[in-house]
Order: C-alpha cells, then sequence, then structure tokens
DNA sequence: CTGAAAGCGCTTACAG
DNA sequence: CTGAAAGCGCTTACAG
C-alpha cells in the first residue's frame, strides 16, 4: 500500500476498487450513488472490493464534481453568550449535530458575533462551502437570514420568523397553545392574581407566548392588567430584574408565568431573596424544560419544548430544501411537567 | 454571468480571473497561495480581477488538488450532556471558533457519543477529511486519541494525557500551582481544616489539583486525614453528594477547596442545606472561574482558568503541527479571583 | 517571473 | 447494465 511522506497510508482511491472488483471506475461509482443500473454481479464484486480495501469516498472529489458539499451549517448570529448560557442552545446544537451524523452529514459550526464575521460567513456560505444553514437567531431583522435566502441558500430557522413576510422555513414550538396550557394550570391551581415575565417581543416566540397569557386571562373573565407584564430577555439576570419590577408594580401577584426556565431560575431567587416562598406565596411557571427546571429548589414547573423533535425536523426539512422541496413551517406541541413551583 | 437552474449564479473560478487579468491560470494560483514569484504589474492585474469578478477560492478543487481541507475537527468523546451542561465546554468552543475563524478556517463539530458514532467519526477524520482535530475528552484511556495518533493526525488535547507515556500534543491550566494557591489562600484566611472535592482522578486535571491541595498541607504543616478527600465528577450534582458524604465523613471542616466550579456550586448549596453558612462556617475555593462562580450567593472565590487563552493556544499549535512542526505541551497559569465564598 | 500541462478523485451523460 | 471519456476547479512541478 502506498505511503505518503508523513507515514499516513495513502488511502485507497475509487480506481483501486475497480481494479479488485474488475469493474470500470464508472460502475462503482454507480454503486456508490444508489446502486442503480449495475447488476447483482458487479454489485457483490464493488461490495467485497470496498471491503477489502478499506475504500471510502473522497468528499472533496466528489463535492468538485457535483458541485454538493455535503455538509452543512449551523449558524449563530448575534450575541453568543446569550445562546452558550442557554442550555436550549446546547441541546439543539447537540440534536442537529446527531441527526445530520445519521446522514453522514457534518455540521459547521458558525459563529457570527460581529458585523465584519457576519459579513464573512455570508459570503463563505453564498459561495457554496455548504449545502445549507440551519439557523439559530434571535432578531427579527436579521439580515444574515435575508441575504441568505436571497441567495437562495436552503435555510431553516428555528423559532417562527417575525419579520415582514419573511418566507423561509422553521421549526418552531406552539408557544400560544403552551403559554395558554400553563397559564391554565396556574388557574386551575387557585391562582387570580397572575403576573408574566415575557421574552423579548422582537423574537421569535415572544409575543406569541404573551398572546396565550393573555388567551386565558380573558377566558377566565380575569382582568387585563398591564402592570402585571414585564419584558425579560431570555438571561437569568434579567429574570432576576423582571422580577424585581414585577414585584414593585404589583406586590399582590400569586404567581408568574415565567417565557423561558432561564429566567425563571432569576425570578425564583428574587421572590425568594424577597421572602417570598415558591410555590406557596407564588406559583411560578417556566417554558422549556431545560436542565436549569430541576437545578433548583423547588423544582420548576414547566412547558416542555420538544427540542429533540425539533432538531430532528429543522434537519429533515433542510435536507428535504436542498432535495429541491419547497419551504414549510412546522410547529410542535408542548407538553404541561408539573413539578414543585407550582 | 451564468446562471444554474436553481437560480444561484455560478461563482467566478481562476480561469474567470485570469482571462479577466489577462494572465494565466497558474499565476492567478501562484497569487492566490503567497504570491511569490508574480511580478508587481501581474499580482495588480489579478488583484483588480478578482474584485471585479467577485472570485472566492474552491474549497473543494483546492483540497482535491493539495490533499488537505483547511478545516479541523472540535471532537468530544464519550458522555455529551456532561460537556454541554458545563460552562467550560461552551467558552472552549466558542474560543476554539473564533480563533480558527481568523485563519479563515471552519471548526467541524464532531460528537462521538457511542461506540458505533466513535468508529464512524474516526474513519472520516482518518480518510483525511479534516487536517486535524482538536480533543476535548475526559478518561485518559480514550481509544479514540490512541487512533487518531497511531494514524498520524494532527491532534491537540484539552488538558494534560494522563496515560501511558501519550504522546500528543496538549495545552492545560497550571492545575498543581493552581490548586496550592487556592489552598494557601483557605489558610491565609485562618482555616485549618481543610476538606477537598476532587475531579475524576482518571481525568486530565484530577490528580494534579489534588495533589496541590496536598502540597499545600504539608508545607503548612496540616495532617493528612483521608476522611477529607472526596472524589467528585465535575457536575453538579456530583458536588452535593460529595458534600453530603464529606460532612458525613468530616463534620468539623472550616473550608473545602473544589476542582470545579460546577461542583462547587452543588457544594454550596449541600452545606447552606446543612445549616452551615458560606463562608462563616465553611469556606468554599472553586476552579476554573467559569460563568457559574457568579450565579450563586455568595459568589464563588475561585481560580481562574485562561480559557481565552487556552483555546487560542490550542488552535496556534495544532495549526503549527498541520505545518509539520513536531507535538509539545503547553501550561498556561491560573489566577486567584476572591470573591464572597472564602 | 510565467505559461502549458498533468493530475487530484470523483460523477455523469454518452454510446453501446 | 457497462465502459471510456470529459469535466469539476484548483495546484504544482517543469521548462523556459
Amino acid at each position: 500500500m502506498a505511503t505518503s511522506p508523513n507515514g499516513r497510508r495513502k488511502p485507497p482511491t475509487i480506481h483501486d476498487v475497480a481494479r479488485e472488483a474488475g469493474v470500470s471506475r464508472g460502475t462503482v461509482s454507480r454503486f456508490l450513488n444508489g446502486g442503480h443500473y449495475v447488476s447483482p454481479a458487479a454489485r457483490t464484486a464493488v461490495e467485497t472490493a470496498i471491503r477489502k480495501t478499506g475504500y471510502v469516498v473522497n468528499r472533496h472529489a466528489r463535492s468538485l464534481s457535483t458541485g454538493r458539499s455535503d455538509s452543512v451549517a449551523f449558524l449563530l448570529t448575534e450575541p453568543q453568550e446569550k445562546f452558550f448560557e442557554d442550555p436550549n442552545f446546547n441541546v439543539l446544537l447537540r440534536g442537529c449535530t446527531e441527526h445530520l451524523a445519521r446522514h453522514d452529514i457534518p455540521l459547521l459550526l458558525m459563529l457570527a458575533s460581529s458585523k465584519d464575521e457576519r459579513r464573512r460567513l455570508t459570503r463563505y456560505i453564498t459561495s457554496g462551502h455548504v449545502d445549507g444553514v440551519l439557523l439559530v437567531s434571535n432578531h427579527s431583522g436579521d439580515p444574515v437570514a435575508a441575504e441568505l435566502r436571497d441567495a437562495g441558500i436552503p435555510l431553516v430557522a428555528c423559532g417562527k420568523p417575525l419579520g415582514t413576510a419573511s418566507k423561509y422555513s422553521y421549526v418552531a414550538a406552539a408557544d400560544r397553545d403552551g403559554a395558554q396550557e400553563m397559564v391554565r394550570h396556574l388557574i386551575a391551581g387557585g391562582r387570580r392574581r397572575i403576573g408574566m415575565v415575557t421574552g423579548p417581543l422582537d423574537a421569535p416566540g415572544g409575543p406569541d407566548r404573551l398572546a396565550g397569557y393573555r388567551d386565558v386571562l380573558t377566558e377566565a373573565g380575569l382582568p387585563h392588567d398591564p402592570t402585571l407584564v414585564v419584558e425579560g430577555d431570555y438571561r437569568r439576570t434579567g429574570g432576576e430584574e423582571a422580577a424585581r419590577r414585577l414585584l414593585a408594580q404589583a406586590p399582590d401577584i400569586d404567581a408568574v408565568f415565567v417565557a423561558s426556565d432561564l429566567m425563571a431560575l432569576g425570578v425564583v431567587n428574587t421572590l425568594q431573596q424577597s421572602g417570598r416562598s415558591v410555590p406557596d406565596d407564588i406559583a411560578v411557571g417556566g417554558f422549556d424544560d431545560s436542565a436549569a427546571a430541576t437545578s433548583i429548589t423547588p423544582a420548576l414547573t414547566t412547558m416542555r419544548q420538544p427540542y429533540d423533535r425539533i432538531s430532528a425536523e429543522m434537519v429533515r426539512m433542510l435536507l428535504a430544501q436542498i432535495a429541491g422541496e419547497d419551504t414549510a413551517g412546522v410547529i410542535l406541541p408542548t407538553e404541561l411537567v408539573v413539578r414543585e413551583s407550582a
């Protein structure tokens, strides 16, 4: 077996396999690409030859020839610390990596924080080094999404895009339904003065969860008191701050629905420091069912987002889109997980 | 400009640039690869042509030709939840991505949890789809590391490898020195009965931090009491459990040095639940200075690991190794960060 | 310093 | 069903 200068064995090529199997390189290639138009005899010969030579396709050659890269990007725009701090992000990244791995497709992690980085990556992506992108972004007016779409790059976003007629694929949780279910649960527990800490209202999910909260207030004949609603930022510290404001504006609350578990951690902490007992004085309901939910006492009652399904769907849709299918939106149901906090 | 069926513009090739600049493709290529042997006149002509055409090199073609992929893998073996739960991991991943981006090198994130996955990825990597790997692993006997090394793949590990004469590059914090500094700090604060929660002793850093703790006990003339030492697993819950055991074995401790911030969170929690005040009854010192350190009350006194430098060094060393340099180990100093817990 | 040409390892009409 | 051949876009000795 050939050996290159650096000591690594030179890997076998399709030519080696063809020789070994006694067929042409074209036949080997056809076998590799679905096995159409190859006779049973040729097929077994090639199979044996591949096993014997330990052949693995050279992706660079294939990509050069096909124009496809067989890899996709996981693109993060805007404040990174935020994503990295959030367990949901980790779960999503892991899920996507795993689901792609099943298709033997590597995931390129790309972080676009600065404007410069964003330009560099956009160019990188649009110049074809990736077949599509899984987009995790927070802002509705994300310029990257628009640019990629305009360049015709297959793309699926996590979370329903807000902006104006943004026509790309997405997969999201049933935010409004989920919020409704949680608030109903709080009411069923006897709560009547229910506050809410929302996510940023310019980001996916934010407005929908707020709408769900309002739906149920109306449904239950409860008044809509604006002092009960405070906007947060999906961060823990944001939750603390929001709780302080809430307590100042509406000290008589007996429950609060928080639009993310991470913020809920902050809320619980602030409530406890203010001398309230959770859930005795104030019930707290979260959203996500992330690892954070069980990291505190009392354990958080929350709405589970089906992250594994979300990442699976994102991958499925992206691959479909790369294969030529049109865009679509997928909404996945959430599930109430009752623990101790509400 | 040519347009392919899917509507994307067909990107310009080196051929277009050559024509535009009035030189040969070889000259353009030479310009692209360092500009050696190209006259000033040719250089400017090519520069202009590149700008005008918007040319971007096709990496697949380049890779096929050079045999290099110009991308590296960030490889995670073994229990993933653990890494994803740990803020340190996030910081490392982010740092490596950023430092690589400066060299225009994309990072492929690879997760090898199952044995199957491990085999698949090893094959993937050894067949040349990546020029080198940044390895983040926990176990000393990690088979992947050995396999990659045997295959001659450039590799740098995070943390000093323990195993038998494992000869690959690594970058690590000065664990032993750091541990010493922390324990000296505890002693300086008047503590005499100092417990320790170690990391897994079969993983990088584990034994060294324990050794540092022991060094200072000896140095201070304090007795070595085995009941003062408990092994943890770098997880929060592991910290809680360790603290319980410690409290049972040595209820009279007045300080504990915990080998990671995440575990320290658990330790503080358990101590508080047992009715001890931190730091009044028991001082707690962590290790890492991760985001976790400031997420609790009291804020954690800890040893800062220079994660940004660590990731920078990992990238630098990997690139050097890919360029042909021999392996090496780099040790970076830690720094005491005094907050409230000790 | 520069051009012509071979070669990297695959895929894919094309002709049979 | 199969082989021969062109082509994907680059790099790199080679000869000048």
